[in-house]
DNA sequence: CTCTTTGATGTCAGTGACTGTCATCGACCC
DNA sequence: GGGTCGATGACAGTCACTGACATCAAAGAG
């Protein structure tokens, strides 16, 4: 056994979670995160750049899975249908996880800086997906607002997921909200 | 004249865009924001919430034009006919204050923590007209789609437009946005 | 015209997020 | 066995932000 016990990140990222969502993120200190976790305040510093992103550790996977799936639709699938493989990817991923999703959402959406933060991310996911259709040929700004699209629907689809009173498909309810989608932008 | 000079609010929104343009926006502190301003780093404080919303005052008005554009529109258009309506509104009045919103927004652009901001800004913008096209007999989950649609438009025009060599008409841009926006939809 | 109230500001002390720096000490390498 | 390395602790410091109280010109009440 090491000086000390392993996995000090994923002990901080459980311990911040459990108090988020038990007293509120502003009415927990970063000490006390690190004081559940074994730890100190400085070390929860050098794992996680600020109190937030201790949440969102998890959302580089997130996206490089979204862009390899995209990267590696078919050549002459339009930039739409080329997003609608990484959305299927997507929402394959988070199947087992929906408890843990549920009280992560549950935490960010009752604060606004969390709020911020998670948009960020689907920033730079969009970002990153816009790269992806460039590199497939879709010429600006169709690459962008597609990629846009793309990250609304996946916020529908995820959301409904959520908050649906029994289990559902994800995948599911994410290619109805890309439907729904194509219908609205058609004037529909 | 007063106890104090008129304005404060002003001053400091100026002084804060100067010395944010200058030198950075981290390497700014709220109290030389005040200083420059002539008054306490405490009255800063009082007239907005935290350092980055001084660059956003004027959100909530620029929110509530798209939103009564929106509603405004002839009752039988279709959503994204009707978001083309607030498009229109807010190109306008963008119009003569183009020097201004390249300072901005190159100072935003350079910080995480200020496009986090924007990021919520725009969140908000798109909630509210969510909102505003259900109350015109939009559903879900078409309001919100829209809505993120037509955000994502403004986005790419404002962008375009900033950073067009010479001037040129904001609404163009933003109606150009919109038809590529449709045709990526359609799967063009 | 005097008294009172009001509102914007100043002052000051305090909390908590975050950083820089140096010390510690088990693990690993030679 | 000695030297290096990497993760952590300890500690002081900066700065964003807040609460409480003081100040004083202006505006209104009488």
């Amino acid at each position: 056994m090491g000086r000390w016990e392993p996995n000090a990140r994923e002990r901080l990222a459980e311990a911040a979670l459990e108090l988020y969502s038990e007293r509120g993120y502003e009415q927990t200190t970063v000490a006390e995160i690190a004081k559940r976790a074994g730890l100190t305040e400085r070390t929860f510093f050098r794992h996680y750049a600020d109190k937030r992103e201790v949440l969102f550790a998890g959302s580089g996977d997130l996206q490089e899975l979204f862009v390899r799936s995209v990267a590696g639709a078919p050549e002459d699938a339009a930039a739409i249908d080329a997003l609608a493989f990484g959305l299927d990817a997507v929402g394959e991923v988070f199947a087992d996880r929906r408890a843990f999703a549920r009280t992560r959402h549950a935490v960010i959406t009752a604060n606004a800086e969390l709020r911020e933060r998670e948009l960020i991310k689907l920033a730079s996911l969009s970002a990153a997906l816009a790269d992806t259709l460039r590199r497939r040929g879709v010429t600006e700004p169709a690459a962008s607002l597609a990629a846009e699209a793309a990250v609304a629907v996946f916020k529908i689809g995820f959301e409904r997921w959520i908050e649906a009173a029994e289990e559902r498909d994800m995948v599911q309810l994410v290619r109805e909200a890309l439907t729904e989608f194509k219908a609205v932008a058609a004037g529909g």
